[in-house]
DNA sequence: TAAAATTATGACCGATCGGTCATATGACCG
DNA sequence: CGGTCATATGACCGATCGGTCATAATTTTA
């Protein structure tokens, strides 16, 4: 948690140094993260950066935060489908978790590297963002199952694999085939999704998966 | 390239340095990779080893080379099948693929951080790496069309990039669901897919994308 | 064996890093 | 005004990095 000192900072301020801070370490890895470079940039000197942080993790964890809240609230923004077919679910989730992706790309990059970075990640922290996405579609797998739309006889682990693999790349490819300019999404902001392309694609992309899951073809 | 006096040195000593060399750039990006640390545990002075090699760079570039080299030796080990069908195809490229890699992981991961890192590839090789896959899958994607095993109104991109996202992690996948161990490999060198539950999983996922990409339930 | 060529060495260089600290600045209060 | 307290500063520290170079050790050649 950033010290007190931070949040008394105009606003105005504090937001540059938030944002420049966001974009280093959605660039670099957590060590190639320059502390230096942030300070130079945002025009403070490197003391009165710890005058705000305690030290380099206290603001990792703190963007972590902020960017996690920041999906939280697309999340609300939005009421889940009321049907119970598991692809609809994820029809509802992934195209929240691309229009996060698609507002807000450096702080969904920050994500990424969460997961896959030698960030100094809490364990505990570390273990439930890792697994999250796995455990995660393993449910939903189990609940497709037991719908009769996922076919029983697959490997649920192996199923959720594909979906963590699929989806966890998707925004990044949707980003670059549309190429989507950030200013459009500033603007747009949770609304750059009303594309009929991109969600075209999307959808191609599920109906893939649905049908090659389906019970019906996997009857040996 | 390195210089002849890499070439001259003693079989066992060349091969040390390359081990731990390896090891060091599986491990860590190419900004951390430390050659300070290489030359340490390889027990030789800072000033030998660029006696070795021009730079950080010239060793990079060589244990790419040697990392394809490798992989080549693996695609020439078995004959491509006989059969049209792309799946086929697919089914012999990557259980190759996962060959190379489970008896080669830290070359494969070398291979890997090609792609996605910062790394001082001559940009015309990056090129060919990143947009390898891709094209590579696309291709495919085309001859299933025209093979009738994928649907045609499908984006053929999208396809490809859908291959190109789950067969990217399967190795590593597969290395932590089965809990393959390092020594095994070296062992069974090339053989390691003899294990008939790997086969069976790679089975499961190729069976799910065949079906989700046939024809048949793509008539809208 | 002496000269020449090759290889090995590690102190050293400048750059960059995260982090510290004594000191300066300036706003607020009595 | 004087005093207090939060904030701002940048020189400085030790560590690590890639890379250099004069010199020493070793091997090859004549």
């Amino acid at each position: 948690m950033p010290k007190e000192t931070f949040f008394n900072l105009p606003a105005e301020k504090r937001q540059r140094i938030l944002d420049l801070a966001i974009e280093e370490f959605a660039e670099n890895n957590y060590k190639n993260a320059s502390i230096s470079k942030i300070v130079t940039q945002a025009g403070i000197a490197k003391g009165s950066f710890y005058q705000y942080f305690a030290d380099k993790q206290d603001l990792y964890l703190y963007l972590i935060q902020v960017s996690s809240d920041e999906k939280s609230t697309f999340l609300n923004q939005s009421p889940p489908p009321e049907t119970d077919n598991i692809f609809e679910h994820i029809r509802w989730l992934i195209s929240i978790g691309l229009s996060f992706e698609f507002s807000n790309p450096k702080m969904a990059q920050i994500g990424y590297r969460a997961v896959f970075d030698d960030a100094p990640l809490p364990a505990e922290t570390r273990q439930i963002i890792a697994e999250g996405g796995l455990r995660f579609f393993a449910q939903l797998v189990e609940t497709g199952k037991s719908q009769g739309t996922i076919a029983p006889q697959l490997d649920s682990e192996t199923v959720a694999f594909l979906f963590n693999s699929v989806f966890m790349n998707l925004g990044t490819y949707l980003l670059t085939k549309f190429q989507v300019a950030p200013e459009n999404l500033l603007i747009d902001r949770g609304k750059a999704l009303d594309h009929s392309d991109i969600l075209a694609t999307l959808e191609e992309v599920i109906g893939i998966l649905e049908q090659g899951l389906s019970p019906a073809g996997h009857l040996k």
